[in-house]
DNA sequence: AAATCCAGCGTTTAACTTAG
DNA sequence: CTAAGTTAAACGCTGGATTT
């Protein structure tokens, strides 16, 4: 399924949407859009419809020149036309090949050297404001497939607007830029072939991978950069919903303690209400709660009372008991010792009692 | 000399952001 | 929610440089 660019039609009818591209109204030495001058003695027509170019040969002459711009430009509408009316492009252009050569006759065709060729960018891998193009291609249906495989990965990509990290990973896009770089170099050395005889071998082959490589290297500051500033987004946009739930979690506190509040308020309303119907209920009220807390007073009072008399009697009999204990001791002592004094005084009483006894009990 | 490449830039587009 | 502002990317074209 084959999905048109937007601009093909888009730039369509020469509602000047491009028409004062440069300041001042001029457009290139020539002055005129599409005729393209080179170092003032050639001159050649050149107009793109999407990212399809068609080209002209060049020659001296810039009225011939103005002839073909004049062919291409028909043909051009022509095809616009065509997708302005739902029309596959593919269809729309070989259509217009024939109407417009019909119209104009096969030698002013041929005159015309009419060639096509694809503008292709690919603003993450290679700097936006660069272009790869393909090789000129004579014949419509290459070009016309070629157009159409570029078109298919360049609608994997569709993301207009936000970035495109927004919406693939880096992984995606390497992936596609792998596709891409295949098909572009097909389409650089496979023409080649059928162009001349030379072109197709594989160092060319080499050489343009190697000119892709070269351009995504050139970018990758660039690339950095991008990755970069989109993390930075993402970041912020992380804290801003972070922000926005505190918020919400904020207000819905808010709420909550406004009706609290509310109901608070139509209770102790209620309540009142319910005081202003029975003041003499209220008034017993009153004196039942302060007869039960003057009983449970009183109760508390006899409670700690009793508790102190209690720890009062348990202080006494301790001390009781630790007096007993005391004077035990003390008359077990005083028979110890009483024991002893005798002891001694029988030992010093005795008959062979000598000296040597006497000083060795001395120096004890 | 002709053909082709390609860097550069103003304009347009539409998604995204944000203040009210 | 909406309108206005912002932004990134794509488009269209030119013209000098390079290759054939």
């Amino acid at each position: 399924m084959q999905e048109e660019f937007p601009t093909e039609v888009a730039a369509e009818g020469g509602s000047g949407s491009h028409g004062s591209r440069r300041s001042g109204g001029i457009i290139g030495r020539t002055g005129v859009r599409g005729i393209v001058n080179k170092k003032d003695n050639s001159y050649g027509a050149c107009l793109n419809i999407g990212i399809f170019a068609l080209t002209s040969k060049f020659g001296r002459d810039l009225a011939t020149a103005l002839d073909h711009l004049a062919i291409i430009t028909m043909l051009i509408q022509r095809a616009r036309h065509g997708v302005l009316d739902g029309d596959d492009f593919e269809d729309c252009m070989r259509r217009a090949l024939v109407e417009t050569e019909s119209e104009v006759g096969v030698e002013a065709m041929e005159d015309l050297g009419l060639k096509f060729s694809l503008t292709l960018s690919k603003s993450y891998w290679i700097n936006c404001h660069t272009k790869v193009y393909t090789p000129r291609i004579a014949c419509l249906e290459t070009a016309l497939a070629y157009r159409r495989q570029f078109a298919e990965l360049q609608q994997a990509l569709y993301h207009r607007g936000s970035s495109l990290l927004n919406k693939f990973s880096v992984a995606d896009l390497a992936d596609n830029w792998h596709r891409f770089s295949a098909l572009y170099i097909e389409a650089c050395c496979g023409l080649g072939e059928t162009q001349s005889i030379v072109a197709s071998s594989p160092k060319s082959r080499e050489a343009v991978a190697k000119r892709l490589a070269a351009l995504v290297e050139a970018n990758s500051a660039e690339r950095e950069k991008q990755l970069r500033a989109w993390n930075c987004r993402q970041m912020l946009q992380e804290e801003r919903l972070q922000r926005q739930a505190a918020r919400t979690e904020r207000r819905a506190l808010l709420r909550d303690r406004r009706a609290m509040v509310r109901e608070d308020r139509k209770l102790s309303r209620e309540d009142k209400a319910l005081r202003r119907k029975l003041p003499s209920e209220l008034v017993q009220n009153l004196v039942r709660r302060w007869e039960r807390l003057q009983s449970l007073r009183r109760r508390r009072e006899a409670a700690v009372l009793q508790q102190e008399r209690a720890k009062r009697r348990a202080a006494a009999l301790s001390n009781c008991k630790k007096l007993a204990k005391q004077r035990a001791a003390a008359k077990v002592e005083l028979r110890r010792s009483r024991t002893e004094r005798e002891e001694r005084w029988r030992w010093l009483n005795r008959r062979d009692l000598t000296m040597a006894d006497l000083l060795g009990q001395r120096a004890l």
